[in-house]
DNA sequence: ACAGTTGTGGACAGATCAGTCCCTTACTCG
DNA sequence: CGAGTAAGGGACTGATCTGTCCACAACTGT
């Protein structure tokens, strides 16, 4: 009933990510989203009420997106080790391609630290992304892969950890051999 | 000559940079300075030019008082490995502490990597932290603190990066035992 | 065809933004 | 004491901010 949205409701998202993405929730303005979207204000406040709840919307999605990607590659990964090699130096050639982008949420981590909606929604996402990494540690582990003595769950944390800091040294500092190195070491951990 | 200023310099600096560092630069006012640094705005214009170049004064001073910090701890330790796990674990303390605070040069890095002059100054430090430490695992090498076959610059490197990202899992998922646990392997990578 | 419903989109509102102006105040030097 | 100089501070400016309103358009069910 109603006339029907001249919109795609989900390219709507993705374009509102893409924006928060590269300048953050601040310096977003309702304007650019206007521009980007495509959309009149009243249509854009009328289909997601605010500034905040498209924000929650297109980190949602970006955690969803990035979070499954992950999962699903170390599913399909028959070693794990170069798997996670792999991810990681596709994290530092995305940061090395485009340094002022970086990832979305550890700019929502930074920037938004005092919002609990996006804590919670970033720390969930975090959350994941460790119990698929020690879920691929432990599969590798029994497959003999690497030291028997290694916790997969510690292993997991600390690869989450180091993740973030790749993510914010890609804006700082883009230098390919830092990067690379820096995950090869991180990867020695698991020896 | 002239009316001789009637607050300090300093003390207005380092509020600003409070501000900055809880607040980021986007979301703090003019109207927040104002009140926080109990100065009109004529006298905040007069003495600093914009928000901009105050923001830049209040990064440059973080990011001197942090790096000289890290470096002379360094310096001073006996022992490169305890010192450093003590300065880590210091780390997880401060963000355990005030969650929403976390590090004043990793929410610059994310939040303004379209602003060149804040990107290289915390590239600058980064570099500074990285050199330090790469000096220090050099020092121990020498000492046989840890195995000859180590490269120094590497692991710092490595260690510079670990940090940021210890900053931000302690803004995104601010728990103790995650946090000193993912130390502790990061640590491991000197053995 | 008409009533009911919902999206559209531009005008609008009030608040807040960064930054400027300028009169006043407080000092120094001659 | 008077001229010169620089800081203090509040009023002001024009732009921009987020969000609302409402006349209109486009659809559905009767």
């Amino acid at each position: 009933m109603g006339r029907p949205r001249t919109f795609d409701i989900d390219t709507a998202v993705d374009r509102a990510m893409e924006l928060f993405w590269r300048q953050g929730f601040e310096a977003t303005s309702t304007e650019d989203l206007v521009e980007g979207l495509g959309i009149a204000r009243g249509s854009l406040y009328k289909a997601f009420g605010s500034k905040e709840q498209l924000y929650a919307l297109a980190l949602r999605r970006y955690c969803q997106r990035h979070a499954t990607g992950l999962i699903e590659m170390l599913d399909r990964a028959e070693q794990v080790r170069p798997a996670l090699r792999a991810a990681l130096l596709g994290l530092v050639e995305a940061d090395l391609a485009d340094p002022e982008l970086g990832c979305l949420m550890v700019n929502a981590a930074t920037e938004r630290s005092a919002h609990p909606e996006t804590v919670r929604q970033v720390s969930h996402t975090m959350g994941q992304v460790e119990s698929a990494l020690a879920g691929a540690l432990e599969r590798a582990r029994v497959r003999g892969e690497f030291a028997a003595d290694k916790n997969p769950r510690e292993l997991a944390q600390f690869l989450t950890t180091f993740v973030q800091g790749l993510r914010v040294m890609g804006k700082a500092r883009a230098d390919r051999a830092f990067l690379t190195n820096a995950v090869e070491i991180a990867l020695g951990a698991l020896d």
